[in-house]
DNA sequence: TAATGTCTTTGACTTAAGTCAAGTATATCA
DNA sequence: TGATATACTTGACTTAAGTCAAAGACATTA
């Protein structure tokens, strides 16, 4: 492998801020990694002294339930961090992490990092923003499971797709098991949701591309109302 | 009210380290509040430009479904933090805030605190641990909700105060209503759950009294056996 | 191209857990 | 103390969503 430049620090808003020679000194302790599609980046309970940071390619964190059904936690993408938690307290990792494609990480050991940050304070104030996003993520994600239907669930994941595109029609960027993983159900059940909505002409479904046809009542049943 | 003395800020380990005087600066811009049982501390969505110190009391973070259900967060003492969230990312509130019995708190703008904090990195090393750590249990509720019955969710939570506790015998600090809102359900599913406990021979409850019988049975309910 | 495997859909069935309702117990307050 | 509210328990019923199984769609590779 190459030297990597420093340079590939400024696709992480974290450290974007810093100066040059201090990004050129966390790239000298960093271990650049690559991962093949599927690879586990790491697992649950695993002892950890460090962090990753995307340089491209997705990975997604998830928990395992006993009969192999997956929740997923995160989609992480480039610029992003993951596998911070035990840095700062606790030492394992919470969850399991895997490559969904191909993958390039760079590996961030948690004391020189910790030791550059402590005179950049500007740093830990990012990533207090990056696990406060976390845990606003995490506490809609509760109550969806807890207090939502999965009809009301995948209409708020639609809701959240269709505002980000620009049209009325978009794609769904990972596999419906996939999604129901991550609304935290079964791909049967999503793909009799989507079979009702698209019954109720509320959308049309043709492999992963989808159009919203009514708005109006998409963001009624994500609000709660009977599908 | 009379003058707030430094010191109650030591009842707090991220303040704890700081100097005598940096304490009475951070007293100097606080706001003190006591709040009478039941009565709000802030609600989902507000606008916030600080966060609060547990002085005393019991604090209830929890969402709100549709029906009214409520699907409990935390359970903060004193000492701890709460409402930190929107001083790094958001801006609002995520969640609702109520005081379980008779509460004191302190404010803490959040202008003023970051002004400190940042020539104080140890006290945000001190923020992440707490963020970490709530990531780390928001974790283990959202598996708890997507991956496991309620019958293992309760069994987790005796467990977890069996292990506090120092003989097989201790005491529900909540309300069994709010245990139930605290491991995603509902009063008479836990009702009827610690009634099939009790018949198996597993526990006893009395009130708020319980006694565990069979912690290697209990245990096995905890990994995801049948009840 | 065939073959293999994964993803998706659909149907029939099961079940955990929620709703509703009634009754009991417990606590609080005037 | 009695009265009112709140918490808890139990039963009967309903239902959303999971399991199991089979078949079709789609992609990947030999």
């Amino acid at each position: 492998m190459s030297k990597l430049d420093f340079k590939i620090l400024n696709c992480c808003p974290i450290f974007a801020s810093l100066q040059e020679q201090d990004k050129a000194r966390i790239i000298d302790v960093c271990n650049y990694r690559e991962l093949k599609a599927k690879e586990l980046l790491f697992g649950q309970g695993r002892a950890a002294d460090g962090f990753y940071l995307i340089l491209s390619g997705v990975v997604l964190t998830y928990r395992l339930g006993l009969s192999g059904k997956e929740q997923l936690l995160h989609v992480l993408g480039e610029g992003e961090l993951c596998g911070e938690v035990p840095v700062f307290e606790g030492s394992v990792y919470p969850a399991n992490a895997r490559a969904q494609g191909e993958l390039k990480v760079l590996y961030i050991p948690a004391e020189k990092f910790l030791a550059l940050a402590l005179n950049h304070p500007a740093i830990l104030l990012g990533l207090l923003a990056v696990l406060s996003k976390r845990l606003r993520k995490f506490v809609s994600l509760i109550d969806d499971l807890s207090l939502k239907e999965v009809s009301t669930r995948l209409a708020r994941y639609l809701v959240e797709l269709l505002e980000a595109s620009a049209g009325d029609s978009f794609e769904l960027t990972i596999s419906k098991t996939q999604l129901a993983a991550q609304i935290g159900t079964i791909a049967e059940t999503v793909s009799r949701t989507f079979a009702r909505m698209s019954k109720q002409s509320i959308l049309t479904i043709k492999a992963s591309q989808i159009t919203i046809l009514d708005k109006e009542r998409l963001l009624d049943i994500a609000e709660g109302e009977k599908l």
